[in-house]
DNA sequence: AATCAACTATTACAGGTGTAATATTAAACC
DNA sequence: GGTTTAATATTACACCTGTAATAGTTGATT
């Protein structure tokens, strides 16, 4: 399933740009580039071509330039993206890499009652799952 | 602060090695590598080499061998593993990258349990946090 | 002391990445 | 239609990675 190409870091930026809103041309995709980075138009375009050949976006002609659209949804890319990590840093253990966020991370009040409140969610639905749906073989 | 190099994939695998146990000589590491991995003595000792130029590991000599220990913590590099992935794929939001895996990921009855009851305790933490701590310019 | 065996160190090589410069193409203007 | 101009395409180059092969060293063996 889904075959996501590997993304570089570089990469990334340009296709969070083309997400966040599409299609774009190269100059406006540069545009877009959050403010930190400082990156020649140059070397935009080149991250352009290497998305290009990894079909990760595509193009369409307009006039002189091309508009760029994404070709891979930023939610299988983030899919792939966090199943490379996990697998890499924890052999996999989601919960264990959860766990690790929580303590790490200084979350305010506001987010740690949202994901509490998720939890509890998650927590239900699974309970009334595991009454309503006997079946084991559809996992 | 830390400040950690870059250890790819291949290295993660050897650094998880050592640091599950050490000193390990390079024969040792070879063996101690999870079953998929197929790779041959020299691959290793060249990976194994280049956590050495990084500073990542260490060695002492031990008769005709070296026997390889961490410079590196495990937590560390965890630390800056996971920085990065945050702010690659999140932009830096750790709620939001901790919510995402809530919802990709079928976690067990317990996981869920553990989860919720860490972040129940980290929501307490907080509250009393806010109580006796009146100083956010420490933030 | 010479040799062997086992380690480590050096070298190899193709493909990915960050970072552009230069070349080519094609639309737009005169 | 030729020239300018602005976009795209090609080329560059050093460092990182995966994957080893080969060379060099040194403790052990005879």
């Amino acid at each position: 399933m889904s075959n996501v190409p590997k993304i570089s870091e570089a990469e990334w930026e340009i296709m969070k740009v083309i997400w966040k809103q599409s299609p774009l041309t190269a100059e406006q995709i540069v545009l877009q580039l959050p403010g930190g980075i400082e990156w020649s138009d140059q070397t935009v375009r080149t991250f352009i071509n290497r998305l290009l050949k990894k079909q990760a976006i595509g193009f369409e002609k307009s006039g002189r330039s091309y508009l760029y659209f994404p070709l891979l949804s930023e939610k299988e890319c983030i899919r792939a993206e966090s199943q490379s990590f996990l697998k890499r840093v924890f052999n996999g253990a989601a919960d264990m890499m959860v766990t690790n966020f929580l303590e790490e991370t200084d979350l305010s009040q506001q987010e740690l009652d949202k994901l509490h409140k998720l939890l509890t969610e998650k927590k239900e639905r699974k309970i009334k799952e595991r009454g309503s749906d006997e079946d084991q073989s559809k996992r």
